[in-house]
RNA sequence: CGGGAAGUAGCGCAGCUUGGUUAGCGCGCCUGCUUUGGGAGCAGGAGGUCGCGGGUUCAAAUCCCGCCUUCCCGACCA
């Protein structure tokens, strides 16, 4: 609760019977509730398959904006490629075809009958895109490329869980195609920091950390992949985005070339990069309690909810009344009238869903001229006078947010240890993020921790942990100083 | 794909070991009345090819075989 010039009269936490298995008790159980009970999404009838609900696929369309507004601030431009590919040019860039061969969808049959060549549904779209940029960039004036698609893929999956991991999903995907290996990188990295960590710190309100993969967790074709890795509820690491630097690997297996100002026959170099679906589960794991989803106001369909406690014309016009000054004060909102369903009930469901914020008008409170805030986050409730009602719902709102993130980031400082060994590195990262010099850890030392179902999620510049990867560090090499960030991950 | 568990009403489960009338229970749903300040109460009601296919049998939710799906733990990934 933020604190405010005229105290509330009371102020109290909510006391419910738990509506959820707790976190403590069953980290995956209590997330299947969540997403189950807060109608985010459920399974489709085809194995890893989603049906994502209205509520969740709300909370994917704010993401989207916010994703799109800050790729397109990057200069770069969108459309749209099919879903379709030749089985064939999944095969012209060997590690890609190696990377992706096991888990792909290919049609055998159309129209009745079996198709001369297959065809593969798009894992991701590097070999179409490249394709046409082949023939789309000939000069050094055509450079940079940048194309965003938002788009469906699909990756036959061993082991699906809604949101984190399913056989189709949801995502953008941006390829870019540059004239030297210098701004290639740069771009990558600009999309890192500019795009991925911007929305999912300010937006989405979860700390990340930035780096590179490893080369045994590289994406399939690129020469470097970097990272952003968030930590959920229980420990567990989630790799949010990725962003990749594709050197002239598919720029030599689709003929990308241009001709340079000094008039040489150049190949392009490449990014490719994408966030998908699997943020909506980030949000659950990262922010989640055992009321169930906590959303930050950006990203909540409806911001704040105006329950009506019972019904009469007085409580009935005071709940009119707030929810248009709220509405005109730019927020979202939902008038709850749905007296037929009990009080109680109606609370679950909307901390289950996460709405921030809450205002309870019943004819008591209203008779002293008061009305009750609820603050979703801390669970909190304060009576206010209903004149004051609007003002304080927005300033909590403006508050939420910063909370979210400092209590998530608190959550992983207090989970993460800096240690020296690889065995030190196992026991201290069963529970959290281990940080260890990967001068110290090295290829041996991630093949002995997969061993424990452990990996490097990523490799940092030592110093500051959560400084930005940037962009004009011109020392690339300097492996020895990296830290790797060793985890258990989804 | 390997190891483990499970599929019976929308959800959660019992029944199966030892085959045998009409397959039960809780929640939810519908109707009515009373309620509503933290998951309401009473009364009445609807809802089932027992995951799918095959087999054994006079008879299968129950026994046998195959397949599919889901969950947990691994390997793979946004």
């Amino acid at each position: 609760m933020l604190p405010t010039p005229d105290a509330p009269a009371a102020a109290a936490t909510v006391g419910a019977k738990a509506a959820l298995t707790s976190r403590s008790e069953d980290f995956p159980r209590w997330y299947q509730e969540v997403v189950a009970r807060a109608e985010l999404a459920e399974n489709g009838p085809v194995r890893g398959t989603m049906v994502i609900r209205p509520w969740g696929y709300a909370i994917w369309e704010r993401l989207q904006s916010a994703l799109d507004l800050r790729i397109k601030a990057a200069g770069v431009e969108n459309a749209y490629f099919p879903l379709f590919i030749p089985e064939s040019y999944l095969r012209l860039e060997a590690e890609h075809v190696e990377g992706f061969s096991p888990e792909l969808a290919v049609v055998t049959h159309g129209g009745g009958r079996r198709l001369e060549e297959p065809v593969v549904v798009r894992p991701t779209s590097e070999t179409v895109v490249n394709s046409y940029f082949a023939r789309w960039v000939q000069s050094h004036r055509d450079l940079p490329l940048l194309i965003n698609q938002w788009a469906n893929v699909v990756r036959w999956e061993l082991r699906p869980r809604l949101f984190l991991r399913t056989s189709e999903f949801l995502w953008q995907e941006g390829h870019t195609a540059h004239a030297t290996e210098t701004d290639a990188y740069a771009f990558a990295l600009r999309i890192l920091n500019d795009v991925y960590v911007e929305t999912m710190t300010e937006v989405a309100r979860i700390p990340v950390l930035t780096g590179e993969k490893t080369e045994r967790e590289r994406f399939a074709g690129a020469t470097r992949t970097w990272t952003c890795e968030g930590m959920m509820g229980d420990g567990k690491a989630l790799q949010m985005g990725t962003s990749h630097e594709l050197g002239q690997n598919f720029a030599r297996a689709f003929g990308i070339q241009f001709t340079s100002e000094e008039g040489r026959l150049e190949y392009a170099w490449q990014t490719s990069w994408g966030v998908s679906t699997r943020l909506i589960g980030a949000l659950i794991m990262a922010h989640g309690d055992d009321a169930g989803l906590r959303l930050p106001p950006a990203l909540a369909p409806i911001e704040v909810v105006v329950l009506l406690v019972r019904d009469s014309s007085d409580v009935r016009s005071a709940a009119d009344t707030l929810a248009s000054r709220l509405r005109d004060g730019g927020h979202r909102v939902r008038l709850d009238d749905r007296t037929d369903t009990s009080f109680g009930r109606r609370s679950v469901d909307w901390e289950l869903k996460g709405v921030p914020v809450r205002v309870e008008i019943g004819p008591r409170d209203l008779a002293d001229g008061k009305v009750t805030v609820v603050t979703r986050h801390t669970r909190s409730k304060a009576t206010v006078g209903i004149e004051r009602a609007a003002g304080m719902v927005s300033e909590v709102l403006a508050g939420v947010g910063e909370e979210l993130y400092r209590e998530a980031l608190a959550a992983r400082r207090a989970r993460t240890v800096e240690v020296s060994t690889v065995p030190e590195a196992a026991e201290a990262a069963a529970g959290g993020f281990a940080l260890l010099r990967w001068s110290e850890l090295g290829e041996q030392g991630e093949d002995a921790l997969a061993a424990h179902a452990m990996s490097v999620r990523c490799l940092h510049p030592a110093g500051d942990l959560e400084a930005a990867v940037r962009s004009d560090r011109e020392d690339r090499s300097d492996r020895a100083s990296l830290v790797a960030v060793v985890a258990r991950s989804y």
